[in-house]
DNA sequence: GACTTTTAAATGTCAGACAAATGAAAAGTT
DNA sequence: AACTTTTCATTTGTCTGACATTTAAAAGTC
């Protein structure tokens, strides 16, 4: 592990990915222990804060953890379903909120993964999977829900739609793309005759992955695709015309 | 923004996480300044060195973005494919390296979502990636081709087959799978036969999207999948019994 | 031998200082 | 007046040294 003195990064960022490299690499395993501060230092000639900042860089990206007393240190962590999940989270609701994607896109790649889960789903046919499907159906269905309530359970269903592929990083993809789109759909209205759209494809694609066609959860995904659109549409309209109420 | 005085968390996490949620709430926005070291120092009442260090946790995920001078500061960053892209790469490839995740559950996850991608792809028909993928299925035939220079051009394949759909958040989330799977398939011995059926199935996938026939590109997609598993679990088991050669 | 105390090592935090970059204002020049 | 140069204040980057806190192991005590 060296860093380049010619460079003009920051020290920091330089020690940081001489260090992230080596975990990468297979130099550092899994619990191993990094050299304590001050060898880090000495190893890399500078400062103790220095070094601070580019292990906390490390941490923050869950690569390292840090432990304090006798035998404490930083170790090489092992990153988790549970790490990678919030971490895809904070980068899809970024790119989301920050315009850089628009609402249209998310929801193409969302659907389009979805469909792909829905394929792997009704090849597997979870039973668990399909119960919390089924469940969810029902409780979309009782009257005097109210629209929050009716998105949790929402996302609840797709959750179990997802996770009935039994791929955890389909699962952990699709995390952020259900999540980053949460915000405005928490913004619908959904009123009796939407939501009774919404019940009847989820209804179709329950049964689809029950009996086992892939094609038609396919399809019927692609339609609730089109009906989340339009929904989201209206809000925008709504959003961007305020004064014409 | 506050942080909890009670909490037994490093100050310079809480203080990032203040900082982040800030930031994904939409209370700071792209390009805005931060206050300045001293100024975040003062009001978390806590010293500089650690208001830096929750900085540069927030720059190692590429939220912030710093500059020196009289003008400068801490930045809110808007976050680019680029970042979003290299993140991804790196998540997945320690969720593979780690053994968090198997090759076969990586590689489940790759082809379904590449067939989502191929179904998209299939609809555009665009012809610049057509082009690219045909070029690369020729190269791939080429007759002492490295066994390297046959990997590059198979990424260089499905990454136009990828870009094709016109979906970057697609292209993003497949970047990671795609890359962290690449050091296995750097070890894998392309023998000529093996090549002929690759190359085999990539005409059929080429062909499959030229004609808009998403079903086709689908099935040569499993197919390509299964070949993929059989290389790879091959090089497992050499690996795993190098005494029995 | 079991329990308590001490100690050493490591991270967490702080204070103050200087270096380096940078843009803006001030000064100087034509 | 317009342009160039210099100065200067601001801000991040880095260093030094110190102290606080946590923790496990060693030493001591019964």
């Amino acid at each position: 592990m060296q860093i380049d003195p010619n460079s003009n990064a920051d020290l920091s960022a330089q020690i940081a990915t001489s260090i992230r490299d080596a975990i990468m690499a297979g130099e550092l395993i899994v619990d191993e222990r990094l050299p304590s501060e001050a060898e880090l230092a000495d190893h890399f000639a500078v400062s103790r804060p220095t070094v601070r900042e580019a292990l906390k860089r490390l941490a923050a990206q869950s690569l390292i953890r840090t432990q304090r007393g006798a035998s404490g240190g930083a170790f090489v962590n092992r990153l988790s379903y549970r790490d990678a999940y919030s971490q895809q989270i904070t980068t899809s609701t970024l790119l989301l909120s920050m315009n850089e994607v628009s609402f249209e896109t998310a929801c193409e790649a969302r659907y389009a993964m979805e469909r792909a889960c829905a394929a792997l789903s009704a090849a597997s046919r979870s039973a668990d999977h399909l119960a919390t499907m089924r469940a969810e159906i029902f409780r979309q269905g009782q009257p005097g829900l109210t629209d929050e309530a009716f998105c949790a359970s929402d996302v609840a269903f797709h959750r179990a739609l997802v996770d009935g592929a039994g791929n955890p990083v389909l699962s952990y993809q699709l995390a952020g793309a259900v999540e980053a789109m949460q915000p405005l759909m928490n913004m619908i209205t959904f009123t009796a005759r939407s939501r009774e759209a919404i019940v009847k494809l989820h209804t179709d694609i329950a049964n689809a992955i029950e009996s086992q066609d892939g094609p038609a959860a396919s399809a019927a995904l692609t339609a609730l695709e089109i009906e989340t659109l339009t929904l989201a549409q209206n809000v925008f309209a709504a959003r961007a015309k305020p004064q014409e109420e």
